[in-house]
DNA sequence: GTCGAATGTGAGGTCGCCCTCACGTTCCCG
DNA sequence: CGGGAACGTGAGGGCGACCTCACATTCGAC
């Protein structure tokens, strides 16, 4: 990818749409191998024969789908996105009788689990390079932000609305920087990581958190205010 | 820079090195030119020429100097590693008197104020793509984490020696974590992220600092264990 | 001032990468 | 089974990026 192509098609531009199972299941073939390929070199330095290959493929089958190489970053964003909002959807919903370090923990363990199992999304979440992308990344963000935001509303009653957005933003971005961190150790220590990662949002949120007085679970000691 | 150039020269290979005044500043302006290039349109974008132009020199000078492009990157970042090392020898290091949370808030705003003067630096720091320019960031903050390491022995009595060097690396990624995000959104917005960070820093370090009793600043709540 | 070394220059060679296109293959509908 | 549409292929055009090299300029010691 050259400094010149910065103008180039919008998104997905013009192109055939696959109708038959075949071309569909090449498609995510091709998917699939660009987000490996992105991952091990970069996106910049992936090439579009380097995917066509890993997708066992021909360029030609490549370019008919795609008008471009952004092309095919973006769609693997949106793939992404998509799983993203159906993780937070059904994954890290709050459950009714957690504690909301309960949930706390429970949401950061779906989402390890979900980084660990596609290496492709972890790179592809953070690893690229200039402004063009890095919008991509804040926009996956943004979008987990908005929606922890609604989760504070539910459950952290004692935290302003005014500084919502804040806090999630905070805590978001929180848990994208120890996960990647995570991901960058060898398992063993990563997971004293995320341990870590989880005291850490426990004690920061525990100010905000709504606090019925006198749960069966509480170590006794009172809330800081 | 692209894929192939995996194999180029290792770092800093034979060229000449600057005897004269003038070519020293002009290896100097090059490398200025290459940080503000570099955080522009990211590093595998980044052009030798665009970077020659932005330093008013011509190619030819700056290959006199550098074997290659990766050499001008590793050369900023080395530039970058020496200026983090002072920043933390001279400006984080702790001043007796202030307490602990007075230093994190200290440290934090020396290490904002670094990133918004050199606007390279925050955009090298992490912008980056492929694996190889990961290494060099994760060296960069293995340096950090290891000072931070020391800091903490001083300062955090209650924290387990085993358990320094996770609490180390948790601060600092979420630190440099933190500093991006604030330094992605508008300026008022940024401020607002950082006192967040503050925050949640002091609520997670709080049972690990020393706590001679009965301090006079305070609450009055006992650690959490 | 003289001269050799250090430094500076930029047109152009070379190469890798993006993408096209003309042609071959498979599918599907009646 | 025939024909048209969808799909698949890969050699190669074109382009831009890295880096070289032959030559020009400046420096500094004597």
């Amino acid at each position: 990818m050259k400094a010149s192509d910065r103008e180039a098609a919008p998104a997905g531009a013009a192109r055939k749409v696959p109708t038959q199972d075949r071309s569909k299941q090449r498609v995510e073939r091709i998917l699939d191998a660009a987000a490996d390929v992105f991952a091990e070199v970069g996106i910049e330095a992936a090439t579009t024969e380097a995917i066509a290959a890993k997708a066992e493929t021909s360029i030609g089958s490549l370019y008919q789908f795609f008008p471009n190489k952004k092309a095919i970053f973006y769609a693997i964003v949106a793939r992404y996105a998509e799983r993203v909002r159906e993780l937070f959807d059904y994954e890290v919903a709050p459950i009714a009788g957690r504690t909301w370090q309960e949930q706390i923990d429970a949401s950061i363990d779906v989402l390890y689990a979900f980084h660990h199992v596609d290496a492709g999304f972890r790179a592809i979440l953070r690893n690229w390079s200039s402004g063009e992308f890095l919008e991509a990344d804040d926009a996956i963000n943004r979008e987990f932000a908005r929606r922890t935001e609604a989760l504070l509303e539910a459950h952290a009653k004692a935290l302003p609305a005014a500084k919502r957005r804040v806090v999630a933003e905070v805590l978001v971005e929180t848990v994208s920087a120890m996960l990647i961190l995570s991901a960058r150790r060898d398992p063993e220590h990563g997971k004293l990581i995320v341990a870590e990662a989880k005291a850490m949002l426990h004690r920061y949120l525990e100010p905000y958190s709504a606090r019925p007085r006198g749960r069966p679970k509480g170590t006794g000691k009172k809330p800081a205010k």
